[in-house]
DNA sequence: ACTTGATATGTCGATCCTCTAGGTGTAATA
DNA sequence: TATTACACCTAGAGGATCGACATATCAAGT
């Protein structure tokens, strides 16, 4: 996607929160959360790959995402993720930040001189 | 700010917009700009200056933001912006933009498995 | 007279996130 | 056999925000 493309801007910090809430729906590997992410959202977000990964291994490190090595339908080799306790918390905390802030940004966008 | 609040993640890429919404509504300086939105949005966003003023010099630069220095009410010296013709149809797009994400963003939230 | 706090503008460096562009390898399909 | 889809990954660049700092004026309180 091009970098002047509005979509990346508002991409950023919500990325977090999107990838928590697929998990959320059940084990699910990465490749396949990107693709979710698109076809939700009706192919507005496309994640690309080198943030996808990234973001995967950030969401680990924090322990808000577990991974295990497992087979898909398909036979082939993937890393499957899963909510720990904390990501569910923060998967709620975050979900309530954004509400929080789509609800101000609406406030400002609607005010009328 | 706490750097674990929230808040601090003021939606990256959503200022400039905030920004031009606030200029759109009358000529108006730096100092007030940030008031305003802290006001309007009833103390949820409050623009420190480190992102403000890089951020007026950003859409001054792009043409987006005219800048005129002025007397305030209270006689002191403030630069005072207005919205450019370009500045005006980029709130349209970037507006036009947010209400994209935010529907796109509540499709993948509201999801149920 | 002095100090504090609000007004008003600005810069600098650190940090964090996303992107592009590359890379590896396997399996299915044309 | 070549290409496309699947599935993982990293490195470097670029952009935006933040905290901290710096400057200066003015009003109000002590």
């Amino acid at each position: 996607m091009n970098p002047m493309d509005p979509r990346t801007e508002l991409l950023k910090g919500t990325l977090d929160m999107l990838i928590l809430k697929i998990v959320d729906l059940g084990p699910i590997h990465g490749y396949a959360i990107s693709q979710r992410i698109q076809q939700i959202s009706k192919d507005f977000f496309q994640v690309q790959q080198g943030s996808l990964y990234p973001a995967l291994h950030r969401l680990e490190d924090r322990g808000w995402l577990l991974a295990e090595w497992r087979q898909t339908e398909t036979g082939r080799e993937a890393k499957f993720y899963t909510l720990s306790r904390k990501g569910k918390k923060q998967l709620e905390a975050e979900v309530r930040n954004w509400e929080s802030i789509a609800e101000a940004v609406f406030l400002i966008l609607r005010t009328a001189d």
